[in-house]
DNA sequence: CTCCAGGTGGCGA
DNA sequence: TCGCCACATGGA
């Protein structure tokens, strides 16, 4: 089969449900595979566990294109690599598939299905807009002026303007989020995969008549009575990390914690971060992440250290050279909603953060 | 060996 | 309010 023919074909979107998870089958974005220089065929179907962890919480759409698979897999460079990142990290099982889908894509079963009809349209799914937050249109995401006030700035971030923040659930994003202080993300990866293998739900699924084993992530009720030592070998050996978990966890579970409250988008951005660093071992930060990763309040700013950096380098902050206290936080967070729109600040953010870590720190994970 | 990773909270000045 | 420090591990 010719690239000119592969490149011709694309496939619809089919999805279906199993239990808590979205699998996807896709081949919508006209990406293939290529090894070895060679191609050898679309990509008939990625294994997307659409339900996946709050760290991974953005995904990029891009323009159709060929991708070297193992390029792909380890440059963290385009949509491909982010899709089976997704799976390579945490399910060993799917480590095995992929090659396996690399072959029946290579062999006779192998089909070129009809051209995709919407990709961004109507035509998709409701649930798959809303997780994709689709109906956000970056033409909205940063003030008309800011083009003109920062245009090297814009020609860099504009290739990070397909970036969708992803609508997650909210107390997945809570405990993963809280896995994620001052570590690198190797660690915060481990950590929430750890906690799902230990404390989730056992799913096998069959997927083409292979079985795929899932574990969904743990449940409040489950993580709220595992013990703090025993859950510690989940969070870096960290026991007040472990400790906290359970809290928010019990607080969850009691209700004292409501999380599809705080999803009312009628209470103000403030209130919903003071409500949520009430629990041990949540701050500014991990409360701004929850916001916009958890609860879609996309206007939500975190600020962490990469966006502190490059609030000093693009943005000519004085503030940003200062330690991030609390206070220096709030500063920091008028700030940037000055420059920003400020009801899609998180949104803008998010791109910039991406940038900034891509483009000028070089480093490699999303 | 040192420094830094998508922080938080406790402490003393 | 501000500057340190512990927390824990691993990769560059």
């Amino acid at each position: 089969m010719s690239y000119q023919e592969l490149k011709r074909g694309t496939a619809p979107l089919r999805y279906f449900l199993c239990k808590k998870y979205y699998i996807i089958s896709l081949q919508v974005f006209n990406v293939f595979i290529r090894t070895n220089n060679v191609s050898i065929g679309q990509c008939g179907f990625l294994c997307l566990k659409l339900k996946q962890y709050p760290l991974y919480n953005t995904f990029i759409i891009k323009e159709p294109r060929v991708v070297d698979i193992k390029q792909s897999l380890f440059s963290g460079q385009t949509f491909l690599w982010n899709i089976h990142k997704f799976d390579f990290d945490y399910y060993s099982t799917l480590i095995d598939t992929i090659p396996l889908f690399i072959r029946q894509i290579s062999g006779n079963e192998f089909k070129v299905n009809a051209p995709v009809k919407e990709i961004k349209g109507v035509a998709l799914p409701q649930f798959i807009r809303h997780y994709f937050s689709l109906e956000i249109d970056i033409e909205n995401v940063f003030p008309e002026s800011f083009s003109r006030l920062y245009p090297e700035l814009w020609v860099l971030l504009s290739e990070y303007f397909p970036l969708r923040i992803l609508r997650q659930d909210p107390f997945e994003t809570m405990i993963s989020f809280m896995c994620a202080q001052g570590i690198g993300m190797h660690l915060i990866r481990k950590q929430v995969s750890l906690l799902a293998q230990t404390y989730g739900e056992k799913t096998t699924v069959t997927f083409k008549g292979r079985e795929v084993v899932f574990h969904n992530f743990p449940t409040a009720e489950r993580l709220a009575a595992a013990d703090p030592f025993v859950l510690s070998r989940c969070t870096n050996n960290n026991r007040l990390r472990a400790a906290n978990i359970i809290m928010a966890a019990q607080g969850v579970a009691e209700g004292r914690v409501d999380l599809k409250s705080l999803g009312n988008h009628q209470i103000s951005l403030s209130e919903v971060r003071r409500r949520l660093a009430q629990n041990s071992g949540i701050g500014f930060k991990i409360a701004d992440c929850i916001a916009l990763f958890g609860l879609g309040r996309f206007d939500a700013f975190p600020i962490d250290t990469h966006v502190k950096q490059y609030l000093g380098k693009w943005f000519n902050s004085t503030t940003a050279l200062r330690s991030l206290s609390p206070a220096t936080y709030l500063i920091l967070d008028e700030e940037a909603r000055a420059f920003l729109n400020p009801e899609l600040a998180g949104y803008a953010g998010h791109i910039l953060f991406h940038c900034w870590r891509k483009e000028v720190k070089k480093l490699q994970s999303f």
